[in-house]
DNA sequence: GCGCATAATACTGTATCCATAATTATAGAA
DNA sequence: TTCTATAATTATGGATACAGTATTATGCGC
């Protein structure tokens, strides 16, 4: 293969699986054999073990001494956890954002969120769940907190597990932009407080669109 | 050696190393040469490789790719993002706890805030240092939210590269004494918004001592 | 026929070996 | 004397080989 990037086989391999368990290709449960995917690869087992630790401690696979790597199952009181949390450090980033953002800054977003009215109007799920996530990250980016971002990263990658994605309800995705109306109402107003409200509300929000979606599971897709 | 724990070999390196590093044995920038620490533990360097992958995505070194493994330093900069997002986390934890705790787990806080109190009274400063981390896991735990406590640790993980500990500031003992207080007097009043506020400014009180001690490093001391 | 024990198989964990890339030192030329 | 280029040494990254343990299957005994 044309190595390109700098970037150690580990990492590449470590990403490759990250896709394949987002995707659920390899689904929350399943046993990784180590050989059989080292030969898939077309590598040795060194580096896939390598990779298989760096997951491990991200929390997307399970390292049982002497017993083999599965992809962790995440579970209900998972969720749970986290989405309060999510709402309180996404919250934490708009109000950081609405501070530290230039006009420059507010512009972009705009455009981003202008976008995700479009893509509302035209019906194009795909377009807004894209957009949706750049609003998000932008935000995140804009608070300027490295570590903050690091931790929102990581939460949101043990969220990927679950294959529950609340934009997929009937009326959600309405009630989503709605909720960024908010957002973006209160980043233009410079109001940092309206804005972590609303931020963590929308968080919230989704959560509860979720737990709706366990009840009566009709529309469970994955992205 | 006589192994008893079913716990991987990495793993134990890994621990091995964390200490070291948090000892500052492996001052943050330091080299680590894989040839040498594998002698000297008298292992191979594939589990001490894997041992670093780990300590890499914990944030406690860098690794750089045919350039080998490094400490991580850590910046002014990590340190004003790290204690805001910890204000916020362990105030959460307060809340959090007021809200969950049985009255066994009051009395069992109450109990360490105590030991808080005598050591402060006896000047054991070592014993207070033990007491007020054990405060402070305790409220974390009773929060009851196992991704809220891992974000914590991980963040109080990279907060220990840096050898600064604000108790070692003159009267800083005093005033972290007093700030115990009030969060406990939150929680003994069943006060959640109180004993998160209380918890939020303590965590940013020591990150105000820490700035102090920065411009006249007099006392500073590894813990 | 069922349960337990033992053996065989297979996978995890560790060590050793090899190749490649980076760094440093030395030599030659300006 | 200094700077550059080349060669040698050293360390990292990856592959392969080996050992130990867990699991499963088969056979024997009850």
């Amino acid at each position: 293969m044309n190595r390109i990037a700098p970037t150690a086989l580990y990492q590449e391999v470590a990403e490759r699986l990250r896709q394949r368990i987002f995707a659920h290709e390899l689904p929350p449960g399943t046993w990784i054999d180590e050989q059989k995917l080292a030969e898939q690869y077309g590598i040795s087992r060194t580096p896939l073990r390598e990779a298989l630790k760096v997951l491990a401690s991200e929390g997307l696979v399970e390292l049982k001494p002497r017993r083999g790597c599965y992809v962790t199952e995440i579970s209900a009181q998972d969720i749970d956890d986290i989405y309060p949390l999510m709402a309180l450090l996404e919250g934490r980033c708009a109000s950081e954002a609405v501070k530290r953002a230039k006009r420059a800054d507010i512009d972009d977003l705009k455009a981003v969120h202008e976008v995700l009215e479009r893509s509302a109007v035209e019906g194009k799920i795909e377009a807004f769940f894209e957009a949706n996530q750049e609003f998000h990250r932008k935000i995140q980016e804009l608070a300027g907190n490295r570590w903050l971002l690091t931790v929102i990263q990581d939460l949101r990658k043990v969220l990927k597990l679950s294959r529950m994605h609340s934009l997929s309800i009937e009326g959600r995705l309405q009630q989503s932009l709605d909720e960024h109306r908010l957002i973006m109402a209160a980043i233009l107003a410079g109001n940092a407080e309206q804005a972590e409200q609303a931020m963590h509300d929308h968080l919230l929000s989704g959560r509860e669109a979720l737990a709706r979606m366990q009840d009566a599971p009709s529309a469970a897709k994955a992205a």
